[in-house]
DNA sequence: TGTACATCAGTGAACGCGCGTTCACTGATGTAC
DNA sequence: TGTACATCAGTGAACGCGCGTTCACTGATGTAC
């Protein structure tokens, strides 16, 4: 029986491992295509298996890709824990997310896929949800870890998050301006949010 | 010379009034459907014409709906020129931005999935640009009439649309809630943001 | 050690679908002379 | 007034495509006795 098991649980590892391998495929399409234009049939070429092989790992690609958004979450978690050792502020904070968001269009495309869709498939819905709920607690981890734990609220952390991602989606594409001209300004847009909010103030 | 002008003229007015028809159709839609569930068959038939006629008025879904997002700026543009006849105050047309956006799901949906397609067909991306700039000036237009002509600037205005559009789609469909709850959530959310910005501020 | 059986990763081929779009054609209306 | 021609709205049928997903099957590995 302990054995069984442990046959078991190494089985159960190679497994994930192998999960892991398509889930890393699906990411380096990122480098290539949008989030749209990725089908099954890519990743199972980039990841060297057949299109009916990702089945036995993921029921769905909307599944497959929400564990890619789990993993892109770590990504963006390390990336921000490392500028907060750096011992920046929050300001260089809000430009780390809208950078991240800028440089990572994939990813943010596949956010904005899943927080448009609240439709359909409620597994997917269920899975998403608790995705998006994990980020926006790792966020506040972070955002509290620069800030202080009693500076700020839940609240304001959720409202500074989603602000940074109108404003990055809003004026991505923004016409008129070169690539970087345009980031420059969703910066300066960002700070201006972080500090005075819309300045509307009544 | 004259007198076939104004026959031209006609054709064309008849023409546009077809097109209108045409968008009508789409807008009906979106009271049953999402936005990306609405082909162009649906929009044929709810129209009473064949789905192949539609080809003869736009010359591609993309462009059809961008006449459509148009027509919506038309609508929420309306909307809050009330409001503000009204006399109620810049914190009341947050209010209403979002509420349009969480009573018209179809249209911000379509918005959004404008906004993320910075791809693809040059023509389509050329006309919505000219939608988003004209949507912003008329915006803006509405918030200076409100908030005093100088009170306020392009820049903060569009970081004001901006964070509201983040804020509804980050919160449309949060878990946990129900609908009249989450709608409160997102007023407060975007009082917030108006008021004080994220309240990060160094 | 050998045999029968269970498990499961992996696959090629196909399903079934619905989409946006095009094409060749009809028929009505207006124009030229 | 009549005839030949141009214009254009509208259409049914089809094109061509690629997608997500399923299915029946193979072959390797491990298990039971």
């Amino acid at each position: 029986m302990g054995r069984m098991s442990s046959f078991e649980r190494l089985r159960e590892n190679e497994r994930e491992i192998r999960k892991e391998l398509i889930i890393t495929a699906a990411m380096e399409l990122f480098e290539k295509k949008n989030f749209w234009d990725i089908s099954m049939r890519d990743i199972a070429n980039t990841a060297g298996v057949s299109a009916s092989s990702l089945y036995r790992y993921f029921p769905s690609r909307d599944d497959l890709f929400i564990e890619a958004l789990l993993q892109d979450i770590n990504h963006i978690e390390v990336l921000l824990k490392e500028r907060m050792v750096r011992g920046e502020g929050i300001d260089a904070l809000a430009i780390a997310v809208v950078d991240y968001c800028l440089d990572n269009e994939p990813t943010f495309q596949m956010m904005c896929h899943f927080l448009m869709r609240g439709d359909e498939n409620p597994s997917v819905n269920d899975k998403f949800s608790s995705v998006q709920l994990h980020f926006l607690k790792m966020f506040e981890k972070v955002v509290k870890s620069i800030a202080g734990e009693d500076a700020v609220t839940e609240f304001h952390i959720q409202a500074f998050f989603a602000s940074l991602s109108g404003i990055v989606m809003t004026f991505r594409h923004f016409p008129g301006y070169t690539d970087e001209e345009r980031r420059a300004y969703i910066h300066k847009l960002a700070l201006l949010i972080m500090r005075e909010g819309g300045g509307l103030g009544q």
